[in-house]
RNA sequence: GCCGAGGUGACAGAGUGGCCAAUGUGACCGCCUGCAGAGCGGUUUUCCGGGAGUUCGAAUCUUCCCCUCGGCACCA
C-alpha cells in the first residue's frame, strides 16, 4: 500500500514519492508573533506535527522546517499601540508560542529559523532575484517581485485567472503606487524612522512577509521541498509568491512537489475573529481542556475539513478519548495481574490487524478519523478479552506496546500508557491514599456501605478515584 | 463578480460504484456490581439536501436546482 495526499498544487490526491529517495524535506509556515496563538494556530500545527511523525513512522527520513516571522507590520503596529518595544513584543510571543506547542505536545521542528536571524539570507535572495530580473527597486525605497516576469504561474495554486485577481483584489490595488503592476508584491520594505530596520543595497528596511519563507526553506530544505504546508488561507498570496520567488532565485521547478493545506477552524460555525468576540488562545482552552484532550478533538477531523470548535464538541471529545484511554489503563492493571502463561487470547492477531487499519487510514491522506474508529474497534475487542478470558503478560504488553507505537505518531496517550500521574498536584500522597482505601476495605468487609461510600467520595474529591474491579480495587489520580 | 469547500442518524463525523453506510457522543434497556465507576451486549439507526440521468447496481459518476460556509493582497 501507497501513501496518497491530496495535492493543493494538482487538486488531486497523488501517491506520495518524494524527490530524494526517503529523504523528506517539509516546511510549514510558522506563525508571526504578535500576540498569543489561537486555536486556529493549534489545529494547524497539530495537523502537520502529526503528517511529520507519520512519516517518520512510515520510515521517511523528516527534516522538518518551520519558521516564526518575527518581524512584520502586525508586530510593528502592536508595539505601537501599546509602546512596547516591537523586538521585546516579538520575542514575548515567541516564548508564548513555543511555550503552548510544548503543552499541545508538538513536537520541535528540526529548524526552527526566525527572520531577524536571516535578514541576510534574505537580502540575497533579493538580490539574486534582481540579478536575474524578477526584481525591480523603486525611489521609495522599496523592492517588488515583478509578477509579468512569471505570469505563467499567476494562480498556479490557488487556480484563479489574471482577471479574477484583478477584480477581487478591486480598491485594494492602487494603495501602493510605486508598483509596476498591481499584482506585484513587496519583497523588501522601506523603514520609516523609529521602526525596525536594516541596512541594504535599497535602503534601511525590512523584508516583504512572503520572502522569508522563500529565503528559509532554500537555505534549510534544499533548493526544492518535497512538502509544504500551512493553513488554506495562506494559499493566496503567501504561498504562491513564494513559488514566483523561490522558483525565481533558483530556476527549479517544482519549488515543492507537494502542497498541503489544512481547514479552518470557527467557533460556534463562525470563523473566529476578534471583531466577532469569538477569539480563543491556546492557553485558554488549556486552562479548561486537557492537551490530551485538544489534540484529539482535532484528530477527530479530517485535517482538510473544517472543525467546529465548541464547549460542547470538546467535552465530547473528551469522552470518546477516554474510552481509548481506560482500555489502556484496563491493560496496564490486567498485565499487574498476568500470568506468564501461555495464553495470548488472540491478542497477537487483533494487534496485527489494528496495525494494518492504522496503516490504511493514515496512508490515504491522512485519515486521522478513521484511524481512530479502527482505534476504538480494537479497544472494545481488547476490553472484552481481558474481562472474558485472562490473556497472558506477554501478550498484554505486546498490546501496550502496539498503543505505544502508534502514540508516536498521534501523541494522545503518553501519560495512559507510562501510567505516570503527576501526583503532585494532589493533596493525598499515596501513603494517605493507602491508608484511607484500607479503611473502605474494612468498612466493605463489613458491609458498612454507608461509610465506605463516604470514604470513596472523599478520595474523588481530592482527586482520586477508586474503582472496584473484579481482580481487587484500583485507583488513580484525574 | 471570480475561486473553493460542504450538505450523511438527536449531535459529531468517516466512507467516493456493489456486504440496505464505520466510529464516537447522547438517550434508553440488559449483563456485571452492595452501590458507583469502568467494561460488555443491545436499542435509538428504514441517516446519504431535492429532481433527472448513466448503470445489473449510486451516498459515491453526469446534469440541473436549493441551501450553508470560506478565500479573493492582515490571516494557521
Amino acid at each position: 500500500m501507497a501513501l496518497r495526499v491530496y495535492n493543493t498544487l494538482t487538486r488531486e490526491m497523488e501517491e506520495f514519492v518524494p524527490l530524494h529517495g526517503k529523504k523528506v524535506n517539509m516546511y510549514v509556515c510558522g506563525p508571526t508573533v504578535y500576540d498569543h496563538c489561537h486555536l486556529g494556530h493549534a489545529r494547524s500545527y497539530i495537523s502537520f506535527d502529526i503528517i511529520r511523525r507519520y512519516l517518520s513512522y512510515r520510515g521517511y527520513d523528516v527534516h522538518y522546517i518551520s519558521n516564526i516571522t518575527d518581524v512584520d507590520d502586525k508586530i510593528i503596529n502592536r508595539a505601537k499601540e501599546t509602546g512596547e518595544d516591537p523586538f521585546d513584543l516579538s520575542a514575548r510571543f515567541t516564548c508564548s508560542f513555543i511555550e503552548d506547542m510544548a503543552s499541545l505536545m508538538v513536537k520541535k521542528p528540526d529548524v526552527q529559523p526566525t527572520v531577524t536571524g536571516h535578514i541576510t539570507e534574505i537580502v540575497d535572495a533579493i538580490k539574486l532575484l534582481m540579478l536575474r530580473e524578477f526584481a525591480y527597486p523603486t525611489p521609495e525605497g522599496n523592492v517588488y517581485y515583478d509578477l509579468t516576469r512569471s505570469k505563467e504561474k499567476i494562480g498556479i495554486l490557488s487556480h484563479q485567472t489574471e482577471e479574477g485577481l484583478m477584480e477581487g483584489s478591486g480598491a485594494r490595488i492602487d494603495v501602493e503606487k510605486d508598483k509596476k503592476y498591481p499584482l506585484d508584491f513587496v519583497l523588501w520594505k522601506s523603514s520609516a524612522k523609529g521602526e525596525p530596520g536594516w541596512d541594504s543595497p535599497w535602503g534601511r528596511g525590512r523584508p516583504g512577509w512572503h520572502i522569508e519563507c522563500s529565503a528559509m526553506s532554500m537555505k534549510y530544505g534544499s533548493q526544492q521541498l518535497d512538502i509544504h504546508g500551512g493553513g488554506a488561507d495562506l494559499i493566496f498570496p503567501h504561498h504562491e509568491a513564494e513559488i514566483h520567488q523561490s522558483e525565481g532565485c533558483t530556476g527549479k521547478h517544482p519549488f515543492s512537489k507537494y502542497w498541503l493545506h489544512n481547514g479552518f477552524l470557527t467557533i460556534d460555525k463562525e470563523k473566529m475573529s476578534k471583531s466577532l468576540g469569538n477569539f480563543f488562545t491556546i492557553k485558554q482552552v488549556l486552562e479548561e481542556f486537557p492537551p490530551e484532550v485538544i489534540r484529539f478533538f482535532i484528530l477527530n477531523t479530517h485535517y482538510r475539513n473544517t472543525i467546529d470548535f465548541s464547549k460542547m464538541h470538546l467535552e465530547e471529545a473528551g469522552r470518546a478519548y477516554e474510552r481509548i484511554a481506560n482500555t489502556i489503563i484496563n491493560v496496564r492493571y490486567a498485565i499487574e495481574n498476568a500470568t506468564e502463561g501461555d495464553n495470548d487470547s488472540g491478542l497477537p492477531n487483533e494487534i496485527s490487524e489494528a496495525r494494518d487499519q492504522f496503516t490504511i487510514s493514515m496512508d490515504e491522506d491522512f485519515n486521522t478519523r478513521e484511524a481512530l474508529a479502527n482505534l476504538f474497534i480494537f479497544s472494545r475487542k481488547v476490553n472484552a478479552i481481558i474481562s472474558g478470558s485472562s490473556p497472558d503478560r506477554p501478550a498484554l504488553e505486546a498490546v501496550l506496546g502496539f498503543f505505544s507505537e502508534i502514540d508516536e505518531v498521534l501523541g494522545v496517550f503518553g501519560k495512559d500508557i507510562s501510567g505516570v500521574t503527576e501526583g503532585t498536584s494532589g493533596e493525598l500522597s499515596d501513603k494517605d491514599i493507602d491508608t484511607m482505601i484500607q479503611q473502605r476495605e474494612e468498612a466493605r468487609g463489613a458491609k458498612d456501605w454507608k461509610r465506605s461510600d463516604a470514604i470513596r467520595d472523599e478520595l474523588k474529591e481530592k482527586g482520586v478515584i477508586i474503582e472496584d474491579g473484579k481482580e481487587g480495587l484500583r485507583w488513580r489520580r484525574v
